[in-house]
DNA sequence: ACTTATTAGCTGCATATGCAACTATAATAA
DNA sequence: TTATTATAGTTGCATATGCAGCTAATAAGT
């Protein structure tokens, strides 16, 4: 049996980053809340789709970009649907598949939500680094996340 | 009104943040699941108590620890006592208070989750950084989480 | 062709979380 | 003292999420 023991900095480093994704996650859900906006799940859904071309993305790709599993990603949609901001249509080349196509309305309401979470962004985030940190921390992450691809 | 665009490097290391803090987080449920062990939440709890002097701590103190909201941290320790891992019991110096003391059976329990987490841990975080990545790590997320101390 | 396996998406039911209201105690003010 | 305010924790109800099973359609195997 391997040794299972974490060095000090071993632990700063990752309880660091899973506390700093709670605090600022909470931050933004926060201020969204605070200015009678909708979660930043739907945020992160009009993004990709207002992105996408044609506004609209395969509900399976969406998943995979927003990290959602099959059935969030239905309900989601439901309610994103319910409220105006897409539109679910057939898939054109594959029978099974639906299309969430974002609406203007979806459009405008992203737009709405952006200043607020570039708020948290900047003030909560970017502003505790300097441009070498910075890069620093893009290439942790990157290789990080790469490990994820597929 | 000010400029509300992020350049393409600050955009990398947010969503940078934000995703590899999803799929990391997503492994260790997985993993847990697989093996037949509860959520990482519990583990967080039951580390805290573990942790801590006679094992116990106030259900307020706790909930700042592991950043919960009061009423998820009453149904969690209600949760955690069902299974006779902690107890819950009246707080002596504070008579609206309650403290969560873990029992034989939580600190067993922990013990049983850390091989799982560990792994998750060694596996996909700590394997991408050399030495200097990790302190330079660190020193983001602290000054990320400065900020939020009290 | 036919059979089987895989994939996309949806749904019922159980569990978990958010929100607001509530009780009880403690701290503060008059 | 009494009155007011704040804090700790719990609970009912609404919403969100996880899980397993389901249908329909595509893909792969024979």
């Amino acid at each position: 049996m391997a040794n299972l023991r974490l060095t000090t900095d071993e632990t700063k480093a990752w309880m660091g980053l899973i506390k700093a994704q709670q605090h600022l996650t909470g931050k933004v859900e926060e201020k969204l809340k605070k200015n009678g906006l909708p979660p930043y799940s739907w945020y992160d859904v009009l993004l990709e789709l207002d992105k996408a071309p044609e506004g609209s993305l395969r509900l399976n790709e969406l998943g995979k970009k927003v990290l959602l599993n099959k059935y969030n990603v239905t309900r989601l949609i439901d309610r994103l649907e319910k409220e105006g901001l897409v539109s679910r249509d057939a898939c054109p080349v594959d029978g099974r598949g639906k299309v969430a196509c974002i609406t203007g309305k979806g459009r405008m309401l992203r737009q709405k939500m952006w200043p607020v979470y570039y708020n948290v962004i900047k003030e909560h985030f970017l502003s505790q680094f300097n441009a070498g940190q910075l890069g620093q921390f893009i290439e942790c992450v990157d290789r990080i996340n790469s490990q994820f691809k597929n």
